[in-house]
Formats: C-alpha cells, structure tokens, sequence
DNA sequence: GCAGAACCGGGGACAGCACCCCGCTTCGGG
DNA sequence: CCCGAAGCGGGGTGCTGTCCCCGGTTCTGC
C-alpha cells in the first residue's frame, strides 16, 4: 500500500485513495477472471466510475503495470533464491513448479507470463529479467546432465502457455490440475526420460505468438 | 456432400445447396478461428444471410453437430485403428499424437475434443466412443509396462486441455509447438520415466470442468 | 471557512454480436 | 407455364463492452 501510495506523488488524498481502490480490485478481478475483465466491472467493484478509472489509467497497460509490477518482482526473486538451491535439478524443478502453480491461483498473471505487453516497457522489462534467471536455472541444469539436453528457454514459454491454457479451462480445479500437469512435465523434462524428439520451436517465432497475444487481449 | 445432402430430406434444391454450403463455411471458420466464430461472419462466409443460417441451424449446437459429426467418426476410426497397432506403446503414443495434431490444425476441433456440448447429443456420443477407445489403448500400454502406472483417462482430457490452450496462443505456428508438446508428455508419461508425484484430479470433477466450457462458450 | 482547482461519476455515443421480422424471390408439381 | 408455398436476406432490436463529456462535488492553501 505504502508503495503504491508513494508511486502517485503529488495527487490529492481522495485520488491516491481511488487509484489504491482501483489497483486491489483490479488485481482481485485479473486474478480471478484474467486480463480481459471488462473495466467497468473493475470500476464498479473499486466502487467509483468509470472515467475515474480511465483517469487514472488512460489505457489497459497502464493498469496492468501498476497492478502487476511487484508480483514480477517477487518471481524475480523467487528465480533467484532457486538458484541458491544446492541441487541444480530442484533448483529448476522448484521454479517451474512455483510459476505454474502462480498460474493456477491468478488467471491474469496466467497469460501475463505469456503475453508481450509492448505497452507497458517496465513489464517486459521485470519478465525480461525473470527469464534470464530462469534461463541461468535451467542452464545450470543442464550443466549437471539432470535436464535434457534439448531444452531451451522456449520450452518453458510453451509449458506455461499450455499450462495457461489448462488453468483456463479447468476453472476452481485448476490447483490440482496444474499440479498434475507439473509432474508430467518435470517427468518428460529429466534428462533420462528424453527420447529424440521434436525440437523446440525458436525463439523468434515464439516471440511472435507472445506478441499477438498481447494483441489480441487488447494490450497494444 | 452426398453424406450431407442425405442428411437434408425433403429439401429445396436451393435450399440444400445453402445449408451444404453454411456447413462447409463454418467448417473452415471454426477450425480457424476456434467455435466462438460469429454466427454473422459464418453466414457471409457461406454467402448466405444471417437468417438463413438461424432457419437451417436454430442452435449453435446443432451447427456443431452437422459441422463436426463426421469428423468425429474419423476419431473413433483412428482410435479403432490404433487399437489394431502390434505394440501397446507405439498404438498409444501415435493416437495421442494423433488427437494433438488434429487440434493443432483445427482450433475448432481443439476446443470440440475438450467440451462438453449438452445441446448436441450425437457429439456427446461420439466424443464417448472416442474416449471409450482411448481407456481401451491406455490400459493395453498400461497391462504392458510401457505407460507410467498412475495414469488414468483423465490424464488425457488435461493434456487435450493444455494443448488446446498451447495452439490457441501458438496461432499458425501451432503445429510445431504442438509437436514439441507432445515429444514432452509422451516422455513423461512413459512408464521408466514417471516418479510419483501428484496424482490427476477425478473423473466427476474433470467432467464439470468440460460442461463448464460448454456454458462458456455458449452451446448449452 | 472560502475560493478555485482538482476530482468524481452518471449517462451517452458507438461498435460488435445474437437473434428475429417481414416483404420479396425462387422453386417445382400439376 | 404458372401459382402457391417454401425459402431468402436486409435491416431491426436488445445487450454488452469501450471510451468520453460535462454538471456537480470535494479537497486544500490561505
């Protein structure tokens, strides 16, 4: 609160306590219903107008940036703090399990994950950063001949995308869903369990789809 | 078409010709664009005005049904064929691949394979055959030590689910990252390679979630 | 406690989609 | 060939979601 407070300098005691309204309820309805929640649902659950919202957030990424900011942050974290694990196979095992299960318990930040929002710069930037640790991990992982040796980074934008996908479609059981997806997929990820298989699509072209999903939500 | 027109009796000349066309329209569309197609763009796809449409398909469901129908019965066939497969393993993993490939190329049938349409009774029976099949090839490969112990069918709806979710964010590069999917699970799912790790959610639970995705979609 | 600026929010214009109505066209049996 | 009926399709209504406008309200420095 202190911090979103402190992000609107020189805003009048009633407007600082509006945008705050509005940046919970957002984050409760994008959490619970995804990033296309029509915004005057947001508003009327913030329990102001509408064009005050729009005041405050001229466009969706603006919201979604203010909403969003510190939740990446905390992945970044949590993406740094695997790599402090000892083993570096649980290291990438624990991380992988914590963003799908973060994707299971927030439906926005499900497809925030996987979505460029060329909009919103600090965004890209905080799931720029997360990446790299998550490429460091599985790196590292790999290094130790416990992840199979065809992985690359794009596999884990495609888990997530499917795992995405599930979360969506499986609605109040999507915990236990997820969980299960998890452990096929740490299982198909072991290096002993690798057969020669298709390789991963690149990176170019995955950033692609990222990009047009981000589109498509409307997130220009 | 001859199949389609039989399935018109009694019908003008024109008017058979207009319904063969609506459901080759909303065929393309559908697979395209997935089963939330605009009723309006079917029609002008098709050539046709929106009331005709309405006249020969009263009902989502029932465009569903004449669109998908056949379609479906090449499933079962698929699945039937597999069955004939000497090694147990080989029938399940090509049946699988079989299912995520068809739902890679035809968003329609992506969403169609994992939703349950209560409006159209002979989809539902298909869809049954078609999973009726599947438990059959699962328990072959099981029996024979080839799949991992804890699977169960559930296991499958959850991977068509994730996959569903992967080609609708892959848009036309669906095919390949479709194909990556399916290199994973089938490494995770083999039976050398399964630790024991979460087991999938139950059958009841997974089946309100594919009527759930009925609602949504609007074909009650 | 007051003046003026900052802020608020109901309601309206506009667009997309579902679904229907009714005057006109076209088919096809006799 | 011709007429009755089956069939057609261009609007029309209702609803939902986005985004804006403007009359009224509330805060804050003095």
């Amino acid at each position: 609160m202190a911090r979103v407070e402190a992000s609107a300098p020189g805003l009048r005691a009633d407007a600082a306590r509006n945008r705050c309204a509005i940046i919970e309820a957002a984050g409760e309805l994008y959490g619970q219903h995804g990033l296309d929640t029509p915004f005057d649902d947001i508003a009327r659950h913030a329990g102001v107008g509408n064009a005050t919202l729009y005041r405050h957030f001229p466009t969706r990424c603006a919201l979604l940036a203010a909403v969003f900011a510190d939740t990446l942050e905390r992945v970044v974290e949590a993406a740094e703090r695997a790599l402090a694990i000892r083993d570096p196979w649980d290291g990438f095992a624990a991380h992988l399990t914590f963003l799908c299960n973060l994707q299971a318990t927030n439906r926005g930040l499900a497809d925030l994950l996987i979505t460029a929002v060329t909009g919103a710069p600090e965004i890209e930037q905080l799931r720029k950063r997360a990446y790299r640790a998550f490429v460091r991990l599985s790196e590292r992982a790999k290094a130790s001949g416990s992840l199979r040796a065809d992985f690359t980074p794009e596999d884990l934008v495609l888990l997530l995308m499917a795992n995405a996908g599930l979360v969506h479609r499986t609605g109040d059981i999507a915990p236990v869903a997820s969980e299960r997806f998890i452990t096929l997929a740490l299982d198909g990820l072991r290096k002993a369990a690798a057969t020669t298989g298709t390789s991963p699509p690149g990176a170019a072209v995955m950033r692609r789809a990222m990009r047009k999903r981000g589109q498509d939500l409307g997130y220009t």
